[in-house]
RNA sequence: GCUUCAUUAGUUCUAGUGGUAAAACAGUCCCUUGGUACGGGACAGUCUCGAGUUCGAUUCUCGGAUGGAGCACCA
């Protein structure tokens, strides 16, 4: 008898040889139905592996991240399967699950697959599905694995297993398929309800780009139709609040071939949004000490000399612009921290100034290769909302704490409730890597730890993440539909204050170098605001709507009246235009809806005689008749309560 | 940059085709002056660029540009 400990602590004798469905069974006939694969003293493995001794188990269903893995794992098996059906020659590379789905990576020579190939793929794999096939395990010794695939010709899995070690050597077959594989899979196809093929893109073997490309098949799979559809649902919702698609309709920036690939045009309205998102940083900047500063677009050669920039990424960049006559060389600047610690050098600075901390919101530029740029979030020229702390090690700590205050009054202030920290940290082992003396990274370790402490924050410490040249902490936020964004970065300097010799004058009257931290809550405008946008799916916060308010004239008649009601609301900071167009009003109540605008106006001859405004929300529907001072009264709390933080 | 797919009015769009092309919305003008998600009519506007094949190309071929999906990259 071998005794099983389940995840509640609860204990349980079996004979020697269970297997995990054998003991969900002995719990409950529904829950032995759902098991995947299971977690036996830590390793996942096929739930009808025999168990031999004493275990902790952990039974894995469509709930756990690892019994998702385990049904994609085996979903790519069968599409492999299905691949081999209608291209018998294909040859097969790696297919493992991922985040939503699975992929398979497949040569299949001179024949392209394509999208339109994947519907009847999909329709094999639930073909193949019903057949109830089971995953079969295989132990296989190297000599006998090595050919059957050169039997089958196959070079990628050739070059798998000079990896793999005898003894360690798997083969899972189902139906007319096997592969090489450390498993585990499901029991058998019919687990597999519901299948969707998503789209096919070229990859790298090895993820190397000096490789050969192939063609990797994405897919995804449910234990019920109703799973997928929901999954597609949400899809399509995504693709409804795309950045590129709203920010075109709701004429927020545009781009144009002849200005450039990658360089974002700003519109009127999205100026109006971006300008309010920078003023209010601004102010809470000022409020924590930071000061502004200006600095060009272009800076020296020198400059990223001494930087580094120029040595890492100087090839990879914008190349030198020169003077006619002097032919001295700048560079499109890509960072503004250089600028910034050459206004530090400009004067002597003594202990009792520090910190000293300089904002900017400063456009940079980076080459980007083409066939990265994505609407607003991957742009070849944008802004930063940067600045830099110079200060003493022994403020890093506190500087810290201040940032993650700053970051957390935004994240309260544009509503990303679901947020969570990464430190990235340096190497456990190597650390020749890096630069800076060791007492100091530990010290600014320990500080960026107990900041994150001090706060709360949610926190997931990661190793050998750090740059070369200081560790750091990242913030990702969930946006409304659930999808994680890296936003808000505070990293620590310890290169640069070196390369530009920055000091100060400490207390013992001698020379010190300032610590530098870099942070950057927006990270950049461009794709903040994209982010803002699918997030609120188009339906911004009050404050930051470029149109709050549209007044709507019953008719042409009450055009002036709407006019001068527009400039009387205008004078209380309420901005908004009038729809002074010859149509009905109830064409003019669907435009405004369409453009998202969050107050509608309709003023006609009940509400010119009372002095009043028929007030209709964005999304809600007519709120009824007010006099103008009690609409502007109700306004001016609703900004109040979506800016009142902490 | 690589693989693959795509590109028709300002926007949307598997309308369509080897003989210069349609719809909807937006726009302009006219009629209408209307109470809470599109009143009616008229007008104007388009085939991504270059080369080739052809009497003739938006349509076929090749190449470029741009865009999508992904890979690689990301100070």
């Amino acid at each position: 008898m071998i005794e099983i400990t389940l995840p509640d602590g609860s204990k349980r004798s079996f004979e020697k040889g269970i297997s995990a469905h054998d003991v969900a069974k002995s719990i409950s006939e529904g829950l032995a139905r759902n098991v995947l694969s299971a977690e036996v003293n830590g390793e996942i493995v096929d739930s009808d592996r025999p168990i031999q001794e004493d275990a902790s188990l952990k039974l894995l269903t469509w709930n756990d991240e690892k019994g998702k893995e385990t049904m994609w794992h085996s979903s790519a098996h069968l599409m492999a399967e299905a691949l081999e059906f209608f291209f018998p020659n294909i040859k097969l590379a790696i297919g493992p699950p991922i985040e939503n789905g699975f992929y398979y990576d497949v040569d299949n020579g001179d024949e392209v697959i394509s999208s339109e190939d994947l519907p009847k793929i999909e329709q094999k794999m639930l073909e193949l599905a019903k057949q109830k096939n089971s995953y079969e395990r295989k132990e296989i010794s190297k000599d006998d694995a090595i050919a059957y695939f050169k039997e089958k010709q196959d070079p990628y899995k050739l070059e798998l297993l000079e990896d793999l070690e005898d003894g360690e050597i798997t083969f899972y077959s189902q139906g007319n398929f096997t592969d090489l594989c450390r498993g585990p899979h499901i029991p058998n196809t019919s687990y597999i309800k519901a299948v969707k093929l998503l789209n096919v893109a070229g990859a790298y073997w090895r993820g190397d780009e000096n490789n050969k490309q192939l063609t990797r098949i994405y897919g995804i799979s449910f234990p019920k139709q109703k799973e997928l559809t929901e999954y597609l649902d949400r899809l399509e919702e995504a693709k409804k609040r795309d950045h590129r698609k709203l920010g075109k309709e709701l004429e927020l920036f545009t781009f144009s071939q002849k200005v450039g690939q990658g360089l974002p045009l700003w519109l009127p309205k999205g100026v109006q949004l971006r300008e309010r998102l920078e003023n209010f940083m601004r102010e809470a900047q000022t409020k924590a000490g930071y000061e502004g500063v200006i600095t060009p677009h272009i800076g020296s050669k020198e400059l990223y000399v001494t930087s580094g920039h120029y040595e890492k990424y100087g090839e990879d960049s914008f190349q030198p612009i020169s003077t006619p006559n002097e032919n001295e060389e700048f560079l499109l600047k890509p960072m503004n921290c250089p600028h910034h610690c050459e206004i530090y050098k400009s004067q002597p600075r003594s202990y009792r100034d520090l910190p000293i901390r300089y904002a900017e919101f400063g456009t940079v530029y980076r080459y980007e290769q083409s066939g990265e740029l994505h609407g607003l979030t991957r742009v070849r020229g944008f802004t930063q909302d940067d600045a830099h702390l110079f200060c003493t090690a022994e403020q890093v700590e506190d500087e810290f704490i201040k940032v993650i205050d700053l970051v957390l009054y935004v994240f309260k202030a544009l509503d990303f409730n679901d947020y969570t920290a990464q430190i990235s940290l340096r190497d456990k082992v190597d650390r020749s890597k890096y630069i800076g003396d060791e007492a100091n990274w530990e010290k600014a370790e320990a500080a960026i730890i107990n900041a994150s402490k001090q706060r709360e924050l949610e926190t997931e410490i990661v190793y050998n993440e750090a740059a070369f040249y200081g560790p750091k902490l990242d913030f990702m936020v969930k946006d409304a539909i659930g999808r994680k964004w890296q936003l808000g970065t505070i990293q620590v300097d310890y290169n640069l204050p070196e390369r530009f010799e920055l000091e100060y004058i400490g207390s013992d009257d001698q020379k010190h170098r300032p610590v530098m931290i870099h942070r950057a809550p927006f990270g950049s405008m461009e794709r903040f605001v994209a982010l803002l946008i699918e997030h609120c799916g188009g339906d911004f916060p009050l404050w930051l709507s470029p149109n709050q308010i549209a007044i709507l004239p019953l008719s042409e008649k009450f055009n002036e009246k709407c006019k001068s009601i527009l400039k009387l609301l205008n004078n209380y900071d309420i901005r908004g235009f009038v729809d002074d167009r010859n149509e009905k009003v109830g064409k003019k109540i669907r435009d405004a809806e369409v453009a998202k605008v969050p107050y509608m106006l309709i003023v006609g001859e009940k509400e010119v005689e009372n002095d009043t405004l028929s007030v209709r929300k964005h999304g809600k529907g007519d709120q009824g008749v007010m006099k103008i001072d009690a609409f502007v009264e109700h306004f001016k709390s609703e900004l109040k309560e979506l800016l009142t933080v902490n």
